[in-house]
Parts: structure tokens; C-alpha cells; sequence
DNA sequence: GGAAAACATTTTAGGCTTAAAACAATTTGG
DNA sequence: CCAAATTGTTTTAAGCCTAAAATGTTTTCC
């Protein structure tokens, strides 16, 4: 094989518009592992929150949501926040409300809209929770050292924004 | 108050004995970091394998567990892979059978056990799908320097390992 | 003002997921 | 050897979740 071939290819690779099949096992395998710890850790809350309070980790997060709200979120917001579909929240949030976890209204400005908040029964029940579970995940994270958890928050911000970036590129 | 009561606090402090609530928000806020980029990675990934190949997240994954293993795997296997429970193992593992992609049979030597393997059309599907999605991480993860990427992962290991000796602690 | 676009939510259909109980087969320890 | 414990899988009941279509409401903009 003659050796301009090389040369081109080398240009090629230079350029960014290559032909030759890129490596990309180590962001894989990052991306494995990150999936592994966040696996890991959420059934961890999960079997702990049915346990200990027998209740399911969706329905926490959600009440988790509200509770940092005052004012109420309408279910866009909380579907936003979540990231998680619409019509997951419609169902999640009927269940919660049968439950007088959750007081559900429809918007007097725009009746489109339905605003939820905790109820008194329901906010009580989340402090409740909440305050074990941060114990729970304190004590997950115990052996990283505070720099440790420093530096993971500066590379999730990181990671956090290329994906969003990515996610943007194929659906702006 | 007397002050002799500050003294027993702060041995207390001292001794990791402790009364007052400690401050863990930091790792709560790792925590909720950590759940939305795989969040936002995993509906990503979701989203174009589905467009892309019409294919479920959780099927792609089997696949990639088994594409892994030359001779097959039982359904436990499967399952503690995935970190998933027995129960899902088996209907995932149902509708993959009844698509072509996966040859099931029962064990010679223990009749109890089920060997999964991928099938000829399994095998090249799957590849032909893993060629593509390993890309699409490298592109989410395309902002990360590679000393980013080797860091996360150490970090990501210390917090597995972390992780796992917690949720040992509770369940031995 | 009114048609068209945008928005918030619900519905639908199908699949995923879990925990717990049930079942079947094998291994273990008297 | 055989009862008891263990192991591997399936079943069950309930809930979670998504994408896409449908419904009702508000905004936009001609």
C-alpha cells in the first residue's frame, strides 16, 4: 500500500471528517457506570422508602416537588421538573390527591391549568420522610470526602450541560 | 441554660454520637445531580433508539448483556446484570423470544435454570444498534476532556463502592 | 373578530417494573 | 435417605412510564 494513502488519512483525522471508526469505549463505559451508581443508589431509596414509610419513590419525588413550591406548581411544571411525560403526572397526582396527599384545583386565570399543592396531611408525611432520607443518602455518599463530592458536582455540571447540548442539537 | 450543656454537645459532636441534625445537603444535592443527568442521558438514548431502530431501552440492554456472553445466560444472571428484578427478566425476555431476537432453552444439567442466548438476527441487530448508540454517547458526553472522563470515573467507582457497602450495612 | 397556532392536560395502548407469593428442582445436613 | 433449606423461575397484583392522539382552552396575528 503506497504511502500517500497514509498521508491522506492523516489529513482526514486532522480535519474531523473522518472515516476511520472512532473509539469511543471509554465514554461508554463511563456512561455504564454512571447508570450503575444511579441504579444502585435509587432501588437502595426505593426498598428503603416502601420499608420504612411503604410508600413508592415516585410518588416522593413528586411530594418532594411541592414541597419546595409555597405557591403550588401547575403539572407542566411538575412534569418539567421531574422529566418525566405528562400523562405519567396526571395519573401520579390522581393517586396522591385519593390519598389526601395533595390538594389539585383548576387555575382561576387560565382553566387550562390545574394547580397542586401538599396538603397539611401531606406535607407533614414528606418532612417526615425527607429527613430520613437524607440520612439514608448521606450515609450512601458517606465515603466520599467533601472534595470528592466538590469535584463530582463540578463534572456533573459538566456532563449535565453536554448532554443538554447534545439533546439540543438533534431536537432545537 | 447552663453552659456545662454545650460541653456534652460537643463531645457528643466529637464522638459521632450526635443529637444535633447534621447538615448532609450537600450530598443530597450530589444525589439529585447525579439522577438528572442520568435522567436526561437515558431519555435521550431512549428516545432515538426508539425513532431510530423502533426498539425499547430495556431490550437494547438485554441484548448488549448478552452480546457479552459467547455461551448464554441464565435469567439470574440476566437479572442481577441489569439490576433489575427476576420477574421483569422473564417478560422482557418473552416478548424478545416471540420478535426472533433471543433462543431460549432449558438447561441439561439443572432443570431448573433457562439459557438465553442472542439468536443469528438478534446478534446483528443488536450490533448494528450498538455501532450506532455508542456514538450518540460519545456525543453526549463530547464536552467531557478525556482527564474529565478518566476523573469521573474514579470518582464514580469510590461511589459505587461507597454505595454498596451502605446498602450492605442494611442488608447482609 | 375569527381562523390557526400554541398550550395544558387527559386518554389510550402498550410495555416496563417491582415486591411478594407460588412453584419447581436441586443441594444440604442430619 | 430424606426433610429442610436453597435456588431459579414464573405468576400476580399493583403501579409506573412513555409516545401519540384527543380534548379543551388561550393566544396570536391577520
Amino acid at each position: 500500500m503506497p504511502a500517500a494513502n497514509d498521508c491522506i488519512e492523516m489529513l482526514d483525522s486532522e480535519t474531523k471528517a473522518v472515516e476511520t471508526p472512532e473509539d469511543h469505549a471509554d465514554e461508554l463505559r463511563l456512561w455504564l457506570r454512571l447508570l450503575t451508581c444511579t441504579t444502585l443508589i435509587e432501588g437502595e431509596v426505593r426498598g428503603r422508602l416502601r420499608q420504612r414509610f411503604d410508600v413508592t419513590l415516585p410518588r416522593f419525588d413528586l411530594m418532594a416537588q411541592l414541597d419546595k413550591a409555597a405557591d403550588g406548581m401547575t403539572l407542566s411544571d411538575v412534569s418539567k421538573r421531574m422529566m418525566v411525560s405528562n400523562g405519567n403526572v396526571t395519573g401520579l397526582v390522581e393517586r396522591l390527591v385519593e390519598s389526601g396527599h395533595l390538594d389539585r384545583r383548576t387555575s382561576e386565570t387560565d382553566r387550562r391549568v390545574q394547580v397542586i399543592r401538599l396538603t397539611k396531611l401531606g406535607r407533614a408525611e414528606f418532612r417526615r420522610m425527607a429527613s430520613e432520607h437524607e440520612t439514608w443518602i448521606a450515609d450512601l455518599f458517606a465515603d466520599l470526602t467533601p472534595k470528592d463530592v466538590r469535584e463530582l458536582m463540578r463534572l456533573l455540571a459538566k456532563t449535565k450541560a453536554s448532554a443538554q447540548k447534545s439533546a439540543g442539537r438533534r431536537r432545537p
